[in-house]
DNA sequence: GCTTGCCTTCGAGCGCGCTCGAAGTCCTAC
DNA sequence: GTAGGACTTCGAGCGCGCTCGAAGGCAAGC
């Protein structure tokens, strides 16, 4: 479970059981306020400040300003972040990030598009837990057969 | 399934069901000869000479040399490279990976610090799992549900 | 009015894990 | 004997994803 996660499992009332799958939707009914300093969605998210400044740079997200040119999240541009932060926790390339972003800018005729990169970033995921899930086999097999010194 | 895994599947007599988990005691009863050259080595692993050349410089295994001084890499070599290929395959930090094999040069009494250092590692492999299975549940919701342009 | 502190932009730097190129050596085939 | 190709060492460079520092702005509190 991600920091992300672990942050906002602090924030749904009810803590017991699976979490659903943390999505925009779940949370625009947190009890996140309307407006965010950039320092919240850091604290929310477990980013650095720096790093949502970066992303912003990249064109991940657009956020909106208050009269003195700070950053102000409204919970669009925080659900975009989260959105994101999961993405990059299954290790997607911000350069795949970066593109369905800007599919998404384009409008409602790339969704096929998007639904292609979406389809294939799962399909790396799965490849992904299979390799770990590999490489677990290997690693506990070494751990219970402790003390042969094969091969490392 | 690695690539790694897929090269040495192909190497392995039968091939219908699961592999055993792919260690160094697998490899050493393969059709592998008693020296290879780096080429060869590079094919078996999927790594460049590039890369194998790299491991070696940084220490992470000898490689005995024929009399003209090129790599021919043992069957104790080979064993540690696919080791240490299944090490990265899980994101093993070479750091990690290179305190390990350290720790084996210095003798048995090594043995509890090593097993603590897999041990560790595999509590990150389980972490990595869960945050993969929690960001594909994320994707897999996202493309069921595809149409809402949710913060994205 | 002045300090404190968080914010801003901009550009440079860093850590990781390779990746590559240059220049030279050695074996094989012709 | 010479051409080709795979090998050697060494050091530099690269792509990614941040990460940091400098220099300055703005608002709140004393």
């Amino acid at each position: 479970m991600s920091v992300t996660t672990d942050r906002l499992r602090g924030l749904i009332e009810t803590t017991e059981g699976e979490l659903p799958p943390l999505t925009v939707e779940l949370v625009r009914d947190l009890e996140i306020p309307d407006h965010m300093t950039i320092a919240e969605v850091a604290e929310l998210t477990g980013l650095s400040a720096h790093t949502l400044r970066y992303y912003e740079r990249i064109g991940l997200v657009e956020v909106p300003r208050d009269a003195a040119g700070r950053r102000l999240y409204d919970r669009d541009a925080v659900g975009r972040v989260v959105f994101i932060t999961r993405l990059r926790d299954s290790d997607m390339p911000i350069a795949a990030i970066a593109r369905y972003v800007e599919l998404v800018k384009r409008g409602r005729d790339t969704e096929p598009e998007r639904l292609a990169l979406l389809e294939a970033h799962r399909d790396d995921i799965l490849n992904r837990l299979h390799d770990l899930q590999a490489a677990l086999a290997v690693v506990d097999y070494k751990i219970t057969t402790y003390g042969g010194a094969c091969g490392s």
